[in-house]
DNA sequence: ATTCTTGCAAATCATTTGCACTTTA
DNA sequence: TAAAGTGCAAATGATTTGCAAGAAT
């Protein structure tokens, strides 16, 4: 369950981030959408608000926010970033049929013992295949 | 372990791949690598010994070869998609420091009870981190 | 006033496409 | 010789960069 940040401007701050109006929008935004979006989603979404907004300002914003680590990249294969909110370990479920992004809850995956010599940061598990409502739709 | 094939236009036949003299060289290419290349890797690689070889042909040969489920992309987030052989299920480490993917033998991945209305077709588990050569090297 | 941020336009990089030429069954 | 594959160059799409103007401290 994710935790939200009511007070977006202090906990930018606190990051280390000045908190314009841009970065305020695209951090609310991020927080309240569901579907772990692209940078186009996002420009697309918050233009119409946010007339001046340019796309390179949401580039920078993102990449901002990754250097923080308040945002991670999703790894899904595709030529558009796909990015999340940083969060404790969840799993990933990417449906081939739509492209929505799920997040599955899932207990902290086991260590291999081969990767004891390695530093480990972050744990990332993506299932693929189909959700319930394309399960049904043809696949050809 | 990784299974070679030792008479890949056999095995390229078999798949309904027409084993063009391209193909069967990107083809080797892989069987070789252990590196989960990129496009670009493959061509700059082989370029050398196939004075002829374009990109063109790397990226059809590639896309071809996804199509017919001999290659899987790998997901790492990044602007360059890497490629790997399709093997048994196994994880990735992705190493922040060197950007070498190494393979990790590991059980499968016990699948989630939220999932059981999914068609899960693939499962992928990616580490990410520094390997033990990067570790000792400054990080800023 | 200095520093940081924004927005535009141009540049870059990965990938795809169109098409003419070559290879091969 | 028809069908498929290759290679080049141009097109597309995502992302980055350079720079001038604007906002914040």
């Amino acid at each position: 369950m994710r935790t939200i940040v009511n007070q977006p401007e202090v906990f930018l701050r606190q990051k280390g981030i000045k908190a314009s109006f841009q970065r305020v929008r695209i951090f609310d935004y991020l927080q309240n959408s569901r579907e772990h979006p692209s940078v186009s989603k996002i420009f697309e979404d918050l233009h119409p608000h946010i007339p001046s907004l340019s796309r390179a300002t949401v580039y920078n914003t993102i990449n901002l926010f990754l250097e923080k680590h308040l945002v991670i990249p999703v790894p899904v294969e595709g030529t558009e970033a796909r990015y999340d909110l940083s969060e404790p370990i969840h799993a990933h479920f990417f449906c081939t049929g739509c492209g929505q992004i799920f997040d599955i809850d899932t207990k902290a995956f086991p260590l291999p013992a081969e990767l004891k010599d390695f530093d480990v940061t972050e744990t990332h598990v993506l299932f693929k295949g189909q959700c319930p409502q394309c399960v049904g739709k043809t696949s050809s």
